[in-house]
DNA sequence: TCAAAAGTGTTCCTGTTACACCCATGT
DNA sequence: ACATGGGTGTAACAGGAACACTTTTGA
């Protein structure tokens, strides 16, 4: 094969620097921080909710930081299950956010020294970060948030009604929101926001809250049935008038 | 609202080091380096075809970094710009691909010195690169990559016949194809791969090459015209046997 | 006049939608 | 008995797939 079709220029990559100073103080110019932060979706009362953190007037996602010698997936999963405390959680990659002035106001150093943290303007934490988000579905009851020596608070938000947040967070919460709208139409997820067994008239006011709008009970059932993903279990036992459900799980063989 | 439900704990974040380490030196730990790559992908003589940059024996994608005080979407149409020289270029984000190894190996410094750019395993841009990949849709005839100073090829390759590539771009390029795969299904992009005039035969041939199976010609055009995306156009003068095909382009109000 | 290429129409089939019907259970 | 909720069936419809028919062009 004849594939030498010409030149490309690689001085592109070195920005018009010299060579030496390029290769030498590039770090200067080319070393933007990088943070991870995750939007963990869970489902309680028949609404999709959102689980952020408290500091000061506004809230903000759970995140963290990358190790140079760790990889992005185990790093974004280490701070999930340090928040959570589950122990097999879905985890996805959303989305990259990097508009140039990503970074905390000095709004922050009140709430820091309030906390007995130092602040400082010059601390890497106070640069401008592009942040890796995440989203994980979760089953609220399983997880277990620990509480920690700071004063911060967690709330499980709705996503109808979210507070204020910091930053660019709160469009990190949508697009998490619009995306698990659109994956749920392909892929079979939902049952992570669920517990272990659950039944079918569950599911569908699952995918209706997640959707946002009424899905007909003849046909969801049907078709969830027909991914054969789901295993159906002795009828459950409920207090309320009405036929009793039957109960379903994920078949084991999923996990095989 | 009383949204106070408990504490989380913050020292997370802090990963186990005392503050004042955290601040002051946590970059020593928590700064590892970014880049960008692109999957710039054309379409030639019936097939789909990837700009590749020969380095050594292997190829490579062409990529750049982003500056500390540049937003990630800027940085990454700036280095297409650069490489292209294209006015108007389709570009989005593809995934984060951040394995802990994803440094280049010694075998670079032969390269590297042969030439004339200095080689020293220290400098950054041999340290491990979590890289922001983005995928490109362009017109092949419109692109003018630059003849540059130091000696290395470009090359259109065919997706069926890629060389061997460094790192993990291999990867990356298989998942850009993958992922085309699916939006095309989705959203009416395909156009950005032809030039401004085209046939409808065209366009479906197209759409066989990316979907890899055959499409029927009466379906498509319908689903196509349907679309209200394309103005047809007179018919082209063509030379070969057959009838003459309208010529269609994207319609003026897409754009403004 | 024939083969090739392009435009359009027809029929069949599948999967979605809306709704109806029946069954089980507590009051 | 009746209201409530859950499981399943059915008729109507929309969109996809396969194929046929017609028109236009060069040889």
């Amino acid at each position: 094969m004849k594939f030498i079709c010409g030149k490309m220029s690689q001085s592109i990559i070195f920005a018009g620097m010299e060579l030496k100073e390029f290769f030498e103080h590039g770090t200067d110019y080319y070393l933007p921080h990088l943070s991870i932060d995750l939007v963990i979706i869970g489902y309680q009362d028949n609404r999709l909710k959102c689980l952020l953190l408290k500091i000061g007037e506004k809230w903000l996602l759970p995140g963290g930081y990358i190790q140079t010698d760790e990889s992005v997936d185990d790093a974004a999963t280490k701070i999930l299950m340090n928040r959570t405390h589950l122990e097999d959680p879905y985890l996805k990659f959303l989305s990259v956010f990097g508009d140039k002035d990503r970074q905390f106001s000095n709004e922050w150093k009140e709430y820091f020294e309030k906390a007995g943290i130092p602040w400082n303007e010059e601390y890497w934490t106070n640069k401008r970060f592009i942040t890796l988000a995440f989203y994980s579905l979760v089953d609220i009851n399983k997880t277990h948030p620990e509480v920690g020596e700071y004063d911060e608070a967690f709330f499980w938000f709705s996503f109808d009604e979210l507070p204020e947040m910091w930053m660019d967070h709160k469009s990190i919460v949508l697009e998490a929101r619009n995306r698990l709208k659109q994956d749920i139409k392909h892929e079979q997820i939902s049952y992570n926001l669920l517990s272990n067994y659950f039944t079918m008239p569950e599911l569908n006011q699952l995918h209706q809250a997640i959707l946002e709008k009424k899905l007909d009970r003849s046909r969801f059932q049907k078709k969830m049935l027909a991914s054969g993903m789901f295993e159906r279990l002795p009828k459950l036992q409920k207090e309320t008038p009405g036929r009793n459900p039957y109960q379903y799980r994920v078949k084991k063989e999923e996990f095989e």
